[in-house]
DNA sequence: CCTACCGATCGGTAGG
DNA sequence: CCTACCGATCGGTAGG
């Protein structure tokens, strides 16, 4: 997909005002005449390329949760500590979040069970316990502080948010890269039972990813 | 307010229900209708005690953000280093989000903007000033990290909803005070530039709060 | 706190 | 991708 929403087959930019208008009032504030009007084109005209609204939602979690599920099982696979699993995670879901066009912080995850999203629903269960047994294995290994991991889930999903905010603010982000090991810093300081090993696990995830990872 | 709802005024099983539904369905997928079932009357008999559906929501802002504002700011003020300050504030509101009865996760910042809620518009910015300066003493004082404060408020919010989920899960929380302390530990390690020093802050916090120290 | 009801808006369909 | 339109539901009012 080009930069610019306004090039984009029609299909996209649906998502792209979906996403926009869903952000700023929810699911149900965001009405398909609205959506419509930010495409330029009429209300029914979007059921040409969406069966419901609902579907035009299920795509855009495709995005927000399988598409990170699917990354976080791979990076598990690929080996290393656990910290530095999950130090790679946030790492990547930064970058992912930096990098997509769509606005998703309408996603409440209330939405998955009340719109019936089977795929989103099973991606959100996966991604949970990936998370789970990287933690776990953390505190067994000594890793991880045994209390910390409470908040650890909650913690992810709001750095993703603060990520998002401070894209669609346009504020001036820097580098990417930097942003993304400042995020993945904050969680590991936060979950470390020695932070200072943070150094060691940061260069443990730079061994893996090579000189320079691709996104996807 | 008692500890069970269905003894409660008509006017406090409203904002109740109401809160419960937004959190479920949002702002917008709450219909007045839904409220009005919840609490065993009929939709036309909500506005004798509110004007309109923003004002429920306006009151439950007053939970949500005009109350913890005040409190950082009466924290700041009664000093203490700047982790101290932080890690009685996270501390507080851990315990402030266990006891309200209210489930306030369907209160998403940009309703404020939505529905013009002056008081939480005005609350938001104190709080977000009041947290800054915190932030910004710390650094100053080599007591946090320089780097980590991008994510704290994000991370603050995060601990509040996860917070709020669990008391609504109706988990085995154990002791609220286990729990505030967990949440104000793990902010702290991720912000602390010594993070061995949270044992030292922890302690000056319970110095400043007294034996047992009131929650209002 | 109720019944009766209002105009506005909702997601979606028919038919081209 | 459009116009015309549907039944359902929305927040809120009138009047008791």
């Amino acid at each position: 997909m080009a930069t610019d929403p306004a090039t984009w087959p029609t299909r996209d930019r649906i998502l792209y005002a979906a996403a926009g208008l869903m952000a700023a009032r929810g699911y149900h504030g965001a009405a398909t005449r609205d959506i419509a009007e930010a495409v330029g084109i009429q209300q029914p005209s979007i059921f040409n390329h969406f069966a419901s609204k609902a579907a035009i939602v299920e795509e855009l979690f495709e995005y927000d949760q399988v598409i990170p599920a699917e990354r976080a099982a791979a990076l598990v696979r690929e080996g290393g500590s656990p910290a530095c699993q999950l130090y790679r995670y946030v790492e990547w879901q930064t970058r992912w979040y930096l990098e997509i066009p769509f606005d998703l912080r309408g996603l409440r995850e209330e939405l998955i069970a009340e719109l019936g999203l089977e795929s989103a629903r099973a991606a959100l269960q996966r991604f949970r316990r990936t998370l789970n047994r990287i933690v776990r294995a953390g505190i067994e290994q000594g890793q991880f502080y045994a209390d910390g991991h409470d908040f650890l889930y909650p913690a992810l999903n709001a750095l993703g948010f603060e990520v998002v905010r401070l894209v669609h603010l346009e504020q001036a982000l820097g580098d990417p890269r930097r942003l993304a090991d400042a995020a993945a810093s904050f969680v590991l300081r936060a979950t470390l039972s020695d932070p200072a090993s943070l150094v060691a696990v940061r260069a443990e995830a730079r061994v893996l990813a090579g000189a320079d990872g691709p996104l996807r």
